[in-house]
DNA sequence: TCCCTAATTTAGGGTAGCCTAAAAAAAGGA
DNA sequence: TCCTTTTTTTAGGCTACCCTAAATTAGGGA
């Protein structure tokens, strides 16, 4: 695209306060505009017609401003940046309501998408729901990335890396010995879903299922 | 203090900048300076001598700078803010190394302090240290309060309960099945820093430190 | 309709941060 | 020492953002 450096933090917050101003479909006022962002009129006239050139917002003198659709995508990804990092704030690092809304205000502009994505997931957000929400597609190979499979299940032929082992510290000794605990890689040479044949740094194993469902891989 | 404005991000770039080129008590050149921060020289002249002016390096006009008192503090700050929102993208979010010192050379300016306690305190970072290298103490409060822990830092032998898990719901299944979901209490038994320990309702699992650190507790 | 007022824009001014080009100072070799 | 080369600073120019003050336009009441 044209133009494509980063929006600068004024005008990133400029295309926020219009959001927030926009009801109804009526146009927003440069006078409401002065008054949110705490600037003169003169400065949002000069501000909004930068935007106007950015084609981010639709702007006729002496008759406000309403955002086009890639101003609106703009206000959309500030607006959820600026939640999940209120949320952070507030809920996990117990910052109060006032800091957390004003460090989260400036936060938000210097997020990258992935980061922005990650902390998403991290707050226990439905990735799905946010791709729909905001149109960019979660890359199939995320999820391939992170498959995690008991090894009961795993793919034959397939090597995986240890995560998990579900079992008191005993059968956690006797695995670890034979090379598999977190951390380690393991190959599944063979399986008839009884007994499971795998390789490890250490050697070669046969384990029972029971045992295999409780070692989850990651592959 | 006078003049207590914060400082541009561009001046506390140069600020930093100044620090990691400030070897054996020598001053640093104004090339070195522009070739670190990608500026001209003429600019990185005018950008020193505003924080002489400040009272923030020693400037010799021909001869280099160095940091005064007052600019090493903001030096070490911002420093420690770098390393602390790095580590977090990293270990916490998983974010990719490149990437990471990019947003984290962002944010390290819009942290206020109070974020930055909290943050630190997350993240597992003995407070008492902390406060020994920069000389404002953590309130014991701020500890007490601190609600939330990845597991991954979680204090040996406590118990506490699952507030939030997070990476993709496959994991979240897999663990769930296991008695390690929100809401549930678990309690960690033993732990090198490598492989995590835990006693739930379910029984006894071992994890590696990538997935306890997914896994967010209460204490 | 016409005028007055309120809203808005334009005009003009300032600073921080960036630049290039030219001048000035330092540094080092012969 | 002196002269050339490198480094640094100064001079001057540009843009984004901010302002105040002066035009300009819109809109409502008589």
């Amino acid at each position: 695209m044209a133009g494509m450096d980063a929006l600068s933090e004024s005008a990133e917050m400029m295309i926020k306060n219009i959001n927030q101003l926009a009801a109804d479909e009526k146009r927003v006022r440069t006078s409401d505009l002065a008054l949110k962002t705490e600037l003169k009129p003169a400065t949002v006239t000069e501000m909004i017609q930068r935007l106007g050139d950015l084609g981010l917002v639709d702007y006729e003198p002496y008759h406000g401003v309403h955002l086009t659709k890639q101003g609106q995508h703009v206000a959309d990804v500030i607006e959820h940046r600026f939640n999940i990092l209120e949320r952070f704030l507030t809920e996990i690092l117990g910052v109060e309501g006032e800091e957390a809304s004003e460090v989260a205000c400036r936060m938000e502009h210097v997020l990258t998408r992935d980061v922005e994505h990650k902390l998403t997931t991290f707050l226990g957000v439905d990735p799905q729901k946010e791709s729909e929400l905001f149109c960019h597609k979660i890359n199939i190979e995320d999820n391939q990335k992170l498959k995690y499979l008991p090894l009961s299940n795993f793919e034959k032929g397939k090597t995986g890396t240890v995560k998990i082992i579900f079992e008191d510290n005993e059968l956690s000794k006797i695995l670890e010995d034979k090379g598999i605990k977190p951390g380690n890689k393991l190959m599944l040479k063979e399986s008839d879903n009884k007994i499971y044949n795998i390789e490890t740094d250490e050697g070669n194993f046969t384990l029972d299922r029971e045992t295999a469902a409780k070692i989850i891989v990651q592959n």
